[in-house]
RNA sequence: UGGGGUGUGGCGAAGUGGCCUAACGCACCGGAUUUUGAUUCCGGCAUUCGAAGGUUCGAAUCCUUCCACCCCAGCCA
């Protein structure tokens, strides 16, 4: 069912070979940001691996830079892990591993093989050399242990200053690996961690925290994104020179987690980093992060896309060593499947054209049962109401119509989807020559699909009984950007969509709205799918989302 | 400039010496069905695999050279 990605197959053969006797992975964000699109592809890479290979899967967070992360953030992630259908097998810090890590580093010191170093930044710079140079030696790369030990020690108790000291691994400055060039693995920083509070003034790095904590929690398998092949070299440089206890490493201790790097996934049309969704947010450009403009996973959800859409796209695009950008349709297509199946049909009109049926009988009304699914029979009907007055959108009239229009004009006739054919008699403008009401009358024999005298009738549309109609304010989202990679321009709010935002403040729909939930998913028949604000709709003011527009062949055509 | 990666149709992506005159999905173009110009269905869409040489009876797959693009010189992750 499944793809079978160069991922996939790696975690296989290890359990083929018998290297491992199971697979266990991790999906390791730091709680800086909101998830976005590109996580969700490795929250299906790792947990769905895991899942389908009867293995396991965490949620780590990689939380050792104090001065960006928040409770908020950690809080978020783990509610779109869940969402997105996953369940972890363990909930993880790295934080609960701050004294574990410390006291590793102890042990690199002991061995000889890390030193504290007082060169600042930008000294390390210049003895780090370039692409071109090798570095030089730190003078303090030959301290002696007892010094190292003392000023580690020292480094922890809150002695020195931020930036006074750090602790650096002893590899070789000449490295072409730029990487290895003798990495820092614990700095200096006096703010509080929104998890271990103010216990530590030393926090770990990145690649000394992330292969301890994949080795403490047993982890086989760790991917990660491309950027990070050359980080893979410090990744095991570290884990040889510590000393862990065997039962805590992976397979019977001995195999060592590996990481393996797959490329990221860009999608068309948005921003993914964190710094440009702060400023879309901070600067008004959107809501807030769960705008549903945004491919932020809140942002989706607020905006209709379930949970296997996500899912689905994330297989679709699929797992390679290379970066991808991958076209909005893939996405559209992804929700549009999953909500033709499951979506239930009714009526909602945007733009509402008030259409009176000078013949049929004033103060009466009926109703009619329609199929909430035009496949599915198990998805039941419903009753819609129709009257004298109906409303059906603008888009469905033209005063002067080409001969393809399958819709209503001056003396023509459409079908109402349910219910009668009408013809168009008169229509009423205002004095901008906007036209404000049509005047039809229907005929009687044509209830319920039926033309006795066997005419044709092209057209049908969709309305909702003006007596009846629920008054609701509809937002119609489009692409955020006029570009397909905005990232890349450095003036990318220059870029956004003007239009990515349309509002229809008076839209009427059929009755049956009224009883809708959050979860509930709707197509607007010709028009796309809807679900409720998850924010902005309350009893009081119904205020629907559309996730997406229905395929629009008519629209091509028209062009 | 040193190191690490990647190059298959418009976008993704299978494929690791012969059944490849290259799967599949999206997009696109026909056509059929249809009380949603939706859905569904049927058909079309790379003689070519970054380029050039070479090895071989045979190459997208092996070798050589070249070219393009991405990542690395944070006390971020």
């Amino acid at each position: 069912m499944s793809k079978n990605h160069f991922l996939r197959s790696i975690a296989e053969n290890d359990i083929k070979n018998g290297k491992h006797e199971y697979v266990y992975t991790r999906f390791p964000p730091e709680p800086n940001g909101y998830l976005h699109l590109g996580h969700a592809k490795s929250i299906c890479l790792n947990f769905g691996t895991a899942k389908e290979l009867g293995g396991k899967c965490n949620l780590r967070f990689d939380d050792t830079n104090p001065e960006k992360e928040d409770i908020e953030y950690a809080e978020s992630i783990r509610g779109s892990v869940e969402w997105l259908g996953f369940e972890w097998d363990k909930l993880c810090y790295a934080s609960d591993y701050y004294d574990q890590l410390h006291d590793f580093a102890v042990e690199l010191i002991e061995k000889g093989v890390a030193y504290v170093d007082d060169l600042n930044a930008e000294q390390m710079r210049e003895y780090r050399g370039n692409f071109e140079e090798p570095g030089k030696n730190s003078p303090n790369r030959d301290r002696s242990i007892e010094d190292n030990l003392d000023l580690f020690a020292r480094m922890r108790a809150g002695e020195f200053e931020e930036g006074q000291y750090t602790l650096r691994a002893k590899i070789d400055m000449a490295s072409p690996n730029m990487t290895l060039r003798d990495p820092i693995l614990y700095r200096i920083r006096y703010a509080h961690h929104y998890r271990a509070g103010d216990k530590w003034c030393i926090y770990p790095m990145y690649d000394f925290t992330h292969c301890i904590s994949d080795a403490l929690e047993g982890i086989t398998h760790s991917f990660c994104t491309l950027e990070f092949q050359d980080n893979r070299a410090l990744y095991d440089w570290v884990l040889e020179h510590i000393t862990i206890d065997e039962n805590l490493i992976g397979e019977k201790g001995k195999a060592m987690p590996r990481q393996i790097e797959f490329g990221r996934s860009n999608l068309e049309y948005t921003v993914a980093s964190k710094r440009k969704l702060i400023q879309l947010v901070k600067e008004g450009h959107v809501s807030g992060w769960d705008d549903p403009r945004l491919t932020t996973l809140v942002g989706l959800k607020r905006r209709g896309y379930t949970p296997k859409s996500i899912r689905d796209f994330c297989e679709e695009i699929g797992v390679t060593k290379k970066d991808s950008t991958v076209e909005m349709t893939v996405l559209e297509n992804a929700i549009r499947h999953d909500l033709e199946a499951s979506a239930k049909r009714v009526f909602g009109v945007l733009k509402p054209l008030k259409v009176v049926i000078t013949n049929y009988p004033e103060g009466e009304s009926e109703t009619f049962t329609v199929k909430n699914h035009p496949k599915d029979e198990n998805m039941g009907t419903r009753e819609i109401p129709f009257g004298r007055e109906v409303y059906i959108d603008q888009d469905d009239f033209m005063l002067d119509p080409p001969s393809k229009f399958f819709r209503l004009g001056p003396g023509r006739e459409v079908r109402l989807r349910y219910g009668y054919a009408i013809t168009c008699n008169e229509v009423v403008q205002d004095d901008n020559g906007n036209v404000t009401e049509l005047h039809c009358t229907y005929d009687p024999l044509t209830a319920k699909g039926k033309t006795p005298d066997g005419r044709k009738i092209k057209g049908i549309i969709h309305w909702v009984s003006a007596e009846h109609a629920l008054d609701a304010e509809v937002r119609v989202y489009d692409r955020l950007y006029t570009e397909p990679n905005p990232a890349a321009s450095d003036n990318f709010i220059d870029l956004l969509n003007p239009d990515s935002l349309h509002t229809y403040p008076d839209a009427k729909l059929e009755p049956s709205l009224a009883d809708g939930t959050q979860e509930d998913r709707y197509q607007f028949e010709r028009v796309g799918y809807f679900c409720f604000d998850e924010k902005d709709n309350n009893s009081q003011k119904l205020v629907m989302n559309r996730t997406v527009s229905l395929r629009d062949t008519w629209a091509k055509v028209s062009k």
